[in-house]
DNA sequence: CCTCGGTAGTTGTTGCGTCAACTTTCCGGT
DNA sequence: ACCGGAAAGTTGACGCAACAACTACCGAGG
């Protein structure tokens, strides 16, 4: 802190200020259409996403948790809901015996196909359809240079493959 | 939902998964900081700098609440723990008896002053200077053409002054 | 003057996320 | 074979936000 402070040109502070309004808007945004739309959180919707791209539709919890972003315990809460829900069913490892397994259920899987459409269409609707083609590109690569701040061990990052978990 | 469903392009895709991503993590980030360095809450810091910008050190809830994006409940709970820290006192408003003012104490404003570096310390670290100049300001239109959609109304977008207040 | 609809704020309850234990299992060293 | 440390999950307690219900007040119309 003994550093000097260089403040914020007028130009990075309208950048700034609006990229922090984006972030605080568009989550909400996406919590209300699926909350809505199926009654999952965005959290909830990405598990389901993710385990409906992954071979058998089934992850260990830790990978889970690191492709969402998510703390072990706050993933361990909510697969116990969407289980109770009966969209997940959780099995021990075979492998590892201190290790889970979520499963998605063929309801899970159904509820998934079901919302996505609607998914896309919101981010359609919010930010795809808003911005030029060239703007989309830039925005990509604008959004991997924060993710090398945000997230430098790159686990939202690399799978770069391409679906509909967003 | 009778409409067909145009899926997004792999470029397509891409940003907007790299937008979710950023949401995601960067709020967290902010709060983590504040947090560490102020025990605030990016909200709460939110509504000390607004404060702190505002005539008289003081604004009524109402008015704050759509500022700092935020319903009349959440900003009274969030005021009311505030004031219990001294850092904010509310008064009941003269013009319309039902209105309250929130005032920014002297703890109040000298948490703001002491704060206000190091959140724009962050804010360099996290996202200006991981970006070219032409970045920034592409950002800024990109963030302002998302906000038409995020955010109809104009409650974040408008007051484009310089301040401190991200 | 009184009433009625709408506005400003506060309070209580519920739900989700975080943090701190705690249990179980794996693995390296001896 | 055994012991200590680390990893994988689960659980319970606490804090904050959303929602609904409620009070208090303004202001227009009869």
């Amino acid at each position: 802190m003994t550093t000097s402070t260089p403040w914020l040109s007028p130009a990075e502070l309208r950048a700034w200020l609006g990229l922090v309004a984006v972030a605080e808007l568009l989550p909400a945004q996406l919590d209300s259409q699926l909350q809505r739309d199926a009654t999952l959180t965005h959290f909830e919707y990405q598990v389901l996403a993710m385990l409906s791209e992954a071979p058998d539709h089934a992850l260990r919890m830790s990978a889970l948790a690191q492709r969402t972003n998510a703390t072990l315990p706050r993933l361990s809460h909510v697969v116990k809901r969407l289980e109770d829900r009966g969209l997940v069913r959780r099995a021990p490892c075979a492998d590892d015996r201190r290790a889970t397994n979520a499963h998605l259920t063929p309801a899970g899987w159904d509820l998934v196909v079901a919302t996505a459409p609607g998914h896309v269409r919101t981010a359609r609707e919010l930010v795809v359809d808003a911005l030029t083609p060239a703007q989309v590109a830039e925005l990509e690569t604008i959004t991997r240079a924060l993710l090398g701040r945000l997230d430098p061990e790159g686990r939202l990052t690399p799978p770069l493959d391409g679906d509909t978990a967003g």
